[in-house]
DNA sequence: AGGCTGGATTTGAAAGACGAACCCATGCAG
DNA sequence: CTGCATGGGTTCGTCTTTCAAATCCAGCCT
């Protein structure tokens, strides 16, 4: 077990990990996420899958655009007229890996139905892939066997 | 760029990202997981750590211990009186790596003072970690090469 | 011109967040 | 055994956010 301690080591606002759950860290918008890394990108599209009230859902859409995990495009439908589109940008889609680690958090602690819906695999091998902590080489890391460097502060 | 698509290939009940967000996905629940995983117990360090509002803090404590992602506890301090203590469950310890992951995240997307102010390293070599997938042999799987494997519905 | 359609904003009611003040049990000092 | 300090809450009134429904709006079609 973690050893107790009285705070932690970095202030909130100087931790990275509270500065991630300023920007993603409300339920819509990590829906909107979840949804947008499937290849959803248009606002109907959204409001359908996931029933977000459109007010939120336009509020949280202009946000993930102002801080850069959405980028707001024009797409055209031949005899349609032009509509925005909100597709990922490197920022967003560098969020997959962590949702999928959530994912599978999910599998492992909240899966009721038997079976999770889905699970990911390699292309080549066709085996199972997990969440896991790799040196530079590569090499598998145990979470018990990480250790936590501190920089001292400038 | 991720193909475009109207809708995800699993509904969001049936979804444990879904499911995942909306047992941890609130700003205020996801800062006290990551105040306890540094090893943060008490009631007030909590809420010096983090300045939250003490019935919210009260109320999440609660649905945390609800949803089985702390256990409460009681500490004695000799000389004081017994109080409760919030320590997180395998459940919440399993998190863990999808709050790294997260950090990692924000160490590359929203850093502005130069270095983060933690890193990751394997315990043995001392080389840095970092997130990756890896197959049930621990070989790294890029991220390009995983395919989702969609589990026909019962 | 009129209608349809997708992407929004407006409107008021209901829910939730907030800070300050208060409560409450217990251990200790006088 | 009174009084008070302490940690862990709850209560209260206010302020903000969420929500659903209705409305708006631009442009492409017939």
């Amino acid at each position: 077990m973690v050893p107790l301690s009285r705070k932690s080591p970095v202030p909130p606002e100087r931790c990275n990990l509270a500065r991630a759950v300023e920007q993603i860290g409300d339920r819509w918008t990590l829906l909107i996420l979840r949804t947008a890394l499937y290849g959803v990108r248009r606002f109907d599209d959204f409001q359908t899958e996931l029933g977000t009230p459109r007010t939120i859902l336009s509020g949280r859409l202009k946000s993930l655009v102002e801080t850069g995990l959405l980028a707001r495009r024009t797409y055209k439908v031949e005899g349609r007229r032009a509509r925005p589109e909100y597709v990922l940008t490197d920022k967003g889609e560098a969020l997959r890996p962590v949702l999928i680690a959530l994912t599978q958090w999910g599998d492992a602690w909240l899966d009721s139905d038997g079976q999770p819906p889905i699970s990911f695999t390699d292309m080549q091998s066709r085996q199972a892939v997990r969440t896991a902590f790799v040196t530079e080489d590569g090499r598998e890391v145990p979470v018990e066997n990480m250790r936590i460097v501190l920089r001292r502060q400038v």
